[in-house]
DNA sequence: GTGGCTCAGTGGCTCAGCCACTAGACATCG
DNA sequence: CGATGTCTAGTGGCTGAGCCACTGAGCCAC
């Protein structure tokens, strides 16, 4: 077991603000109405409507300026990846393109994991690998998937790209529920991975690259697939 | 003129446990003192130092458990990217990093937006990039340069792709001032660009790949001898 | 052992209020 | 009449005191 988040009044109105603002009920470059006003309408106190506008402007969904009121701001245009996650769920037509990022980067680390990694994060990689196998039940296998995809980051020596693959992780990680089927059979799973393993393995760049673009194209099919016969 | 952010309370507090927290003076893992304790300590409020926590937290540096408390996040394996901003300023080590991915995305950006630009967007990056030619000054010309990456990256089509390079954007924006060196020529900055935009109009992916790897590697070299000189 | 109870310590949230800032209306002066 | 300074309503920033809700550890009865 695992503990599960619970929800606060700050994460329901950060919710219940944050869906406003997607959907366009707070349209950008507006004006939100004043905090005495808002907390009021909400029925919460004005220092609990702070605390989620404070998440809010750290999102970059909001800007604060004294004085003068909290205005929306242009996230699309302006915003960063960070904003994902509440993007995919607001609306999951993100997800087509967070996978098509994921392909194009996936295979981009998997080139540089094999120009770079050392013989230790090989080792490592094979024993990430194997945990995939071994793992009981879908959802274990779906977090040992990552793992392997955080030691591929990690072998290319970047930094970098250990957390963009976190945040391209962060952005469906709600929905992870939702995206097991491509690992409800561990022994396929792990085998489907492996030649990007063994491509970087031997430093073959070209091989690395095309086996995870492979792999991706594969696991990101399954995936919408799932979530296309779910609706 | 434009309106320049102002340092808030809680700013400085939020910047203050930022670096006790990126310089180890509080261990990852480890629990903070109790909000009582801490808010005494820094002569704060403890709803100020709770707004200051809701960003850190927001920003995946720390992680509150009611009841139990605050305890400093694995954010270098588990964070995402919108953590750079706070890591650069902290050591500017990661820019180096920085910039690899950024050629690397870059170049995967121009080569996906040859694939799919519209006449429409094709027409706009030439606009865009014509702007750089006649922004005046270094500085502008810099603000005129990232627009037209912001253009490439919608002219692939996947809205994800803008806000990746949103995120690597906004993790230099704050060191912008040192970097403007490579846009101090704006008919040079212009021309080193075209290349790019021309590869992009053609639908040639292989060649515009390979003059953003191109670009990207010249101003990423400009870049890091102005800060090695810096020094 | 096992389960339930109590309690101290922690974060979550409220309330009422004052301070600081901004923009625009207004008065004043040259 | 135009430029300049002043006032003021409205906004977000921040405070301090306080209560509520949750957690974990120690204790107790079974």
């Amino acid at each position: 077991m695992e503990a599960l988040p619970r929800e606060t009044v700050v994460d329901a109105l950060e919710g219940r603000l944050r869906e406003d603002i997607l959907n366009g009920r707070h349209k950008k470059g507006s004006y939100l109405p004043p905090e005495r006003e808002l907390s009021e309408g909400y029925g919460v106190t004005r220092t609990t409507l702070k605390h989620a506008f404070e998440r809010l402007v750290q999102a970059g969904l909001l800007e604060t300026r004294h004085g003068v009121g909290t205005r929306v701001r242009d996230y699309a245009r302006l915003g960063g990846a960070d904003l994902l996650p509440a993007l995919i769920r607001h609306s999951p037509d993100w997800l087509r393109e967070v996978f098509e990022v994921r392909r194009g980067i996936g295979s981009l680390i998997a080139s540089r994991a094999a120009a770079k990694a050392t013989v230790a994060q090989v080792a490592e990689l094979r024993e990430l690998l194997a945990a995939v196998r071994e793992a009981e039940g879908g959802a274990r296998a779906q977090l040992a998937d990552i793992e392997v995809h955080r030691g591929l980051a990690r072998a290319t020596g970047n930094r970098v790209y250990v957390l963009l693959t976190n945040t391209l992780f962060n952005a469906y990680l709600p929905l992870r529920g939702a995206l097991v089927a491509p690992f409800s059979d561990a022994d396929a799973a792990c085998e489907r991975l492996r030649p990007v393993v063994e491509a970087v393995a031997a430093h073959d760049e070209r091989a690395a690259h095309s086996a995870a673009d492979a792999y991706l194209a594969a696991t990101e099919r399954i995936m919408l697939d799932e979530l296309g016969a779910g609706r």
